[in-house]
Formats: C-alpha cells, sequence, structure tokens
DNA sequence: ATGGTTTGGGAAATCGTTTTCTCACCTGTG
DNA sequence: CACAGGTGAGAAAACGATTTCCCAAACCAT
C-alpha cells in the first residue's frame, strides 16, 4: 500500500486508477470512455481496476474540459408544485439516464431580486440549458431571459412563435371530455370554468363549442366563467339549476374547466337532491385525485398528462445540449380521459 | 434558423478581464475577491474592468480548486410536492444569496434503481450536501445513504439519534389545536386521525390528550383513527354524530388530523343538519389552503410552518458545510394556530 | 551609501479530466 | 537489410479559476 492510501475521505481520481492499473493518467482515460487503442488485456485491467476502486469522474473536472455541466436549471413560480411537480418528475426522468441533473429554482413573482440571482447562479454553474415553467401557461416570469446564451424551452409558460414550448392541447382536452359525455347519451352539456382572463378558459370554450357541433347540437347556454375555486362551482350550480328553471332547461351534464368547479357543483346538486351521474353527469379538468377522488361519486376528469409532458421537454432538451437542429414552436401533448363514476361507471363501455 | 442554436458565445473570462485592465491573471482574481495587496487604483480598474465585460467566474472551475460545487441536493419521494415544495422553498430561500443552488431529485418509491442514479449523479457532481425529504416523517427512502462521505441532513423523513433531522412540533400543535377549542370554550373535544401506522398519528393524539388533561378533563372518547381522507372524515362523523347518540354524549368540538378529515367531516355535519361552529367547531391540520378554504366556513387549522423548516434545514446546511461544527439530533419546530372560521369568527380574539 | 523591510504585482502550481501529439516498437514487404 | 505502415501507450496542453510563492522596486533608518 502507498503513503496516504488510507485517506477514504478524499475522492478516488483517475490518477490513483492509472497508478493502481500501471498506466498513464491519459490511457486510463481513454480506456474508461473506450477511446484509445490499446490491448485487450490493458483495457481490462484499468476498467478492473476503476471499480475496485469504485472510481467516479469528478463531474466539475469534466464539465470544464467538456464546457457542459450536465445540469439543466428549472425556473417555475409554482409553489404549489400542482403543475410543476409533476413535469419536473418527468424531465428527471428523461434527463437522469444521461447523468443530466436538474437545479429547481423556485420563483416567486414578488421577488423578482431573487428570481435574477437563480438565473445568474445558473449562468455561473454553466447550465447546458434552462426550462421556464410556470403555474399559469399565458404568462411569464418575472426573468429577463433574453441575455442569455443556453437553449431556453417554456413547458406551460408563455413563450413566442420562435422560441420552443411544450403546452397541454386544452382544445382537444376539451373536445373528449365533450364527446364522451355525448357518447354517454347526454344531450344538454353545459360548461362552467374559471376566470376569461386565462387562456386555457377560451382554449376549452372553444373544445367544448367543437365537440357539441360535431353532435349537430348548438352549445346548451353560453359558457359560465367565474374562478378556479369550488366556491364558485357551487354558485354556479345555483344559477344552473335554480328553482326558477324548468326541468327541459336545464342541462343533464356540465363540463367543469377544472376538477375544484367540479367538486364545488357537485357538492351543490347534491344539496338540491340532484343525483350525480343519473339527472346530471359531470367531468372535471384536471385529475387531481385528491379532489377528484373525493367527489361523491368520483370525478370523471381529463388527464394533462404532465409527467409525460416533462418527459418529452427533457428529450428535447437533450437534442438541444447536444446541437442537434430543433424546431422552433409550441407543442401540444394530447390529455387523456380518466374514467370515474360521475358521468355513470361503464356506461359507454362496451 | 433553428431555435437553439443562437450564438453561444463564449463566456468572459478573468483572463480577458486582466488582459482588459493591464494586470496579470492572478491580480485580478486578487482583486476581485478582495484578497491580496494592490494600489486602489488597480483594484478599482480591475473591478470596472469586470464589470464592463460582464464577467461572472464559473463556478466549475472554482469548485473544482476549491473542492466545493456550490450545489446541494435534495432528495424527496413526495410526488404530490404537498411537503416537498415548501421545504424546498425555503432551503432555496437560505441557499440562493450564498451563491448555492438546489438539485431536486424526484425518487420514486418503486424505483430504486433510478434513486441510486440520482444519488450517483450527486455524487458525481460533488454537491457540498445533501438533504433527504419525504412523505412521511416516519420512513427512509429506498436509497442507501451510509456509504456517502457528504453532510446530510433529513428534513420530514426518519433519520437515526445521530443524524440531524428537522421535524415538525406535531405534538405543540396538536395542543395549540385542542387548547384553541378549550379556549373558545369547548368542553367536548373529540379527534379524529389517520392510520395509526403513523408516527404522526400518536403524536398527535398525544398532544390532544395532553391539552385535554391540562384542562382537567379526560380527552373525549377514544381517537378514532382511519385513513387521511376525506371519505374517513366524512364516516367518523357518522360514528360521532348518529342519531342513537345522545347529545350530551356527542362532541362539541372535533379536533381533526388533517385537513382532508376536517372536510369530509364537516361536509357530514351539514347533511345532518349539524352548524359549524355553532354546534360543533373543527380544528384541522396542514393548513393546505385548497381544502381549508373550501370548506364551509373555511377551516381554523394548524400550520406546520414548513417554509421556515426548510430555511433552518438550509441555514444548518450552509454551517455544515462550511465545516462548522452542529450538533447530531432531531430539531422540531413549532406549529402555529391559522384561525378561520370553523370556531367561530374572532370568539376568543380579545 | 547600505542593509533591511514593506509593497505591488506576476509566475507557476494546482484541481481532475480529456484529447491531441508524439514516439518507440513491431510487423511485413521488397 | 531498409523502409513503410500500424500499434500501443505516454507526455503535455488544455479548461478557468485560486493561491502560494517569489521578486523587483520603493522606502526607511542607520
Amino acid at each position: 500500500m502507498f503513503a496516504g492510501s488510507a485517506n477514504r475521505s478524499a475522492r478516488v481520481t483517475i490518477r490513483e486508477v492509472a497508478h493502481h492499473a500501471g498506466v498513464s493518467v491519459s490511457t486510463a482515460s481513454k480506456a474508461l470512455n473506450g477511446n484509445g487503442r490499446m490491448t485487450e488485456d490493458t483495457r481490462e485491467r484499468i476498467l478492473k481496476a476503476a471499480s475496485e476502486l469504485q472510481f467516479r469522474p469528478n463531474a466539475m473536472a469534466r464539465g470544464l474540459l467538456k464546457q457542459r455541466s450536465f445540469t439543466v436549471g428549472l425556473l417555475t413560480n409554482d409553489t404549489y408544485g400542482r403543475f410543476t411537480l409533476p413535469v419536473a418528475s418527468g424531465i428527471s426522468e428523461a434527463l437522469v439516464d444521461e447523468g443530466v441533473s436538474v437545479f429547481l429554482c423556485p420563483v416567486l413573482d414578488n421577488d423578482p431580486r431573487r428570481a435574477q440571482v437563480n438565473v445568474e447562479a445558473m449562468q455561473d454553474k454553466c447550465v447546458d440549458a434552462l426550462i421556464v415553467s410556470g403555474r399559469r401557461a399565458d404568462a411569464r416570469l418575472p426573468i429577463d431571459l433574453a441575455s442569455l446564451t443556453m437553449p431556453i424551452i417554456h413547458v406551460y409558460s408563455e413563450c413566442g412563435p420562435n422560441e420552443i414550448g411544450f403546452f397541454v392541447d386544452e382544445v382537444q382536452g376539451a373536445r373528449l371530455a365533450v364527446e364522451h359525455l355525448y357518447a354517454s347519451g347526454r344531450t344538454r352539456v353545459a360548461h362552467v370554468t374559471g376566470p376569461d382572463s386565462f387562456d386555457v378558459v377560451a382554449k376549452r370554450i372553444a373544445g367544448w363549442r367543437e365537440a357539441s357541433r360535431a353532435h349537430d347540437r348548438d352549445p346548451f347556454l353560453q359558457p359560465l366563467t367565474g374562478a378556479w375555486t369550488e366556491a364558485w362551482g357551487f354558485a354556479a350550480a345555483e344559477r344552473l339549476f335554480a328553482n326558477g328553471v324548468p326541468s327541459a332547461g336545464r342541462p343533464d351534464a356540465v363540463f367543469c374547466g377544472n376538477d375544484q368547479i367540479a367538486r364545488g357543483l357537485a357538492d351543490a346538486l347534491a344539496l338540491r337532491g340532484i343525483k350525480v351521474p343519473e339527472d346530471v353527469a359531470i367531468v372535471g379538468f384536471d385529475n387531481w385525485e385528491i379532489f377528484a377522488d373525493a367527489v361523491r361519486p368520483p370525478l370523471t376528469t381529463i388527464d394533462m398528462n404532465l409527467v409525460e409532458l416533462g418527459r418529452q421537454a427533457g428529450q428535447t432538451l437533450l437534442e438541444l445540449i447536444e446541437g442537434r437542429p430543433v424546431a422552433p414552436g409550441h407543442r401540444y401533448l394530447p390529455c387523456r380521459l380518466i374514467q370515474r363514476r360521475s358521468c355513470g361507471a361503464g356506461r359507454d363501455m362496451s
């Protein structure tokens, strides 16, 4: 044993591997990367030494040379984690096997200074790329991204047509929901949704209209816009099912802009003695399971496939990092329908 | 033109700053770090050059030399983000001004291989420390941490007495809730909570008992353990307020193990025509606002101060990284009461 | 003037890898 | 035997910063 070899706190370097295998550092490096020319015997000896010593290359040293850090930054202002965490999970899934890690940078809307500090830290650390994500798809973060040179991808966050953005296909999701209601035999499908200042509200309304027209029907009533809350769903039920409204003028199904609205609406119906799904079917949006499962009966809803969204964003990020050309523009990923019981269990399942 | 292929302009290095200021690299470095000796004039010239060129030191180069990466890893299996996101936010707050960034490593319980890959990536990247966080405070992540040499802090995740862990003071939180109920004039405080396989359930029960005894009362009934769901809260109401139970045998207040249970219970009471807070007061636990605000009436509940928990963990992490001695052991941070209306608004506010 | 001390600033080593040269040696061919 | 071409492996130069020397010049006191 050599002096100093007992120092277990220090990391094992390639130098020690080389010495252990009786070769030079350069040869060791080539063997470990499968690069240079050498006898099979030498290569095996080096590999064996490396695994015996549990050698792991220092990412900083490698990064310094390759001008790559094998890290990406994820900026988000979504403190609830409703959107960000599934997305981050998908991103991480796509990247971790390539040895790329994700920096989480929580950005508070009211603290642009800290946000800027975060961005600068990302620059200093030479992140290979940046992901910008948000709580709502039609707003930007309080950050100046124009001066950055690294590739940037937006996920559920506003971006221009020459940038790269991944979004949920809100229109298709809404169509899916409404088509499911028609397919279940409903004929009067109302729509209760969030504030009309949100782009997604307009898109979901559009999807609802398209699907209604596809069934040769005018959309039932006007869409009711309000807030993303249970309270609004509850209040909307009052409007749709007030005592004065004749039963033929009432919807027999409601497509809700999110699961919270659906929940509030379902509660109000229960209080009125209107049965779900017998009298009225409900479809929500989000598949936020903690809500969808708590509705009585459990809520059929639209899942936005956020994990998949993150995964695809991660894959595109890899291509960008490796310098392969990626066409700019927006990508819209399809939603899927999650059937529970608020539309009648199995009613339309062959 | 493809997105991302933008001018990957080379970074400004200290060499260019030095050249610009007409000094050597070493002098430039010293000026920028306030270290060496030189005329005030020289120092200012260098600083001016640096800011003109917008020089930012390369964190990888610095890290390589200092054997520090100015990053920490955050491992978590909390896919909902209920706990992790506030904690991460607090950690980031404490660290960002020190130039330390946070790697987010989502760990799926059913995918220990990916978890291990994540940990190895943290090692390769020489993170200065690791934070291990979880969905529940009495379980470990499917990761082998024993072989790691960097400092580790646990936040809301099981750890031994010789490790460093930050936890919520569940007992104090429960006491706070129950004391508030007594202070509001209630006398029969029941407790409905989650599965008794959770340590926090036992702790919250203990707090409930302590506070009851402090008011010279035996705890009212046995604690009802079940699930962390609204459905269980709903069902528990049936048990506590069944038709056969004489009104003197019914609780006039319920302390619930979390906000979801509280919500289910409140719903069930509403259906039975029992008024909150007039007939029965309710206190929840978690202050998960999306639930607490949706309860009718809005829920008085216990906030676990998770952001603060993260911030303190972050500060301790810094001390650990800088080599200052930190006593091992568990820290328990106090909860605070958030008053809404489910105990009677302002009833006990001076 | 001389010797010692401070002062300003630069040269060079270092961190751990990768990569490009370079070079000695071997093999086969004329 | 000479020479081209291939083969295996090492030396050294990067990458960008920090830090430890080290050395002139300037300054001071005798």
